[in-house]
DNA sequence: GTTATACTTTGCTATATTGCCAAATAACAA
DNA sequence: TTGTTATTTGGCAATATAGCAAAGTATAAC
């Protein structure tokens, strides 16, 4: 594999990490402030494992780090600028919605 | 499903659709101008039909539009905003980078 | 009409992701 | 030690994604 592929595939590794519902939501509210595992287990409102697992893939990613006091885990978000983007996202969907509106609107006539 | 989890969804298959290494690279080329389906295809080097897919998935997203002249396919960049992201993404590729580096010093001492 | 070119769609298989449950681990308290 | 709370890990079934090959569509040239 080339040595440019291999960027784009690391690259792509990291939003895949981001591209799921709950751990949009993960990175929104760390970026509020550190919380810990089981709030955002209680806000997400799924099983406890599973939440687990969505940390331990931003973890991986290296868009956030854990932390430990006692038995609770706080987690904090490593990477501020991952909130621009979802802002660029934003903006897509808002176009997106925007085409779809054209197209009723059209279609009326 | 509450009307915030729905937005998350929406936001996840944005990115979803931008997470791939193909799909990031067809996003940064067409940053440079239009490209053809076949020209991409060349560049990336896998079958037509594949390449296609991939195409068909960032229009469905809005992420690109199409425009054909006679037999070939033109591909256009909707949202250049992507970009700002990707270099975001490029600066937590360098911190993970940096960080493993600190952790094999650590173990050669 | 036929043929060629440029893509897309369909069908299929391989692989990856998701999410729950149950079991394991960690820290602390009684 | 035993129990309790907080979290992670392993296992497994359901679902989604990726990519090739073959068939299908569209446009232009002859």
């Amino acid at each position: 594999m080339k040595k440019q592929q291999i960027n784009y595939k690391a690259r792509a590794a990291i939003i895949k990490a981001i591209a799921h519902p709950s751990r949009l939501f993960i990175i929104e509210e760390l970026n509020k402030g550190k919380r810990s595992a089981g709030k955002l287990t209680e806000m997400i409102g799924a099983d406890p494992s599973t939440v687990s697992k969505h940390l331990g893939i931003l973890k991986n990613a290296g868009l956030v780090f854990d932390e430990k006091r006692g038995t609770t885990v706080y987690y904090h978000l490593k990477a501020p600028c991952i909130l621009d983007f979802i802002s660029c996202v934003e903006a897509v969907l808002e176009t997106n919605a925007r085409t779809q509106l054209e197209i009723v609107r059209r279609c009326k006539r």
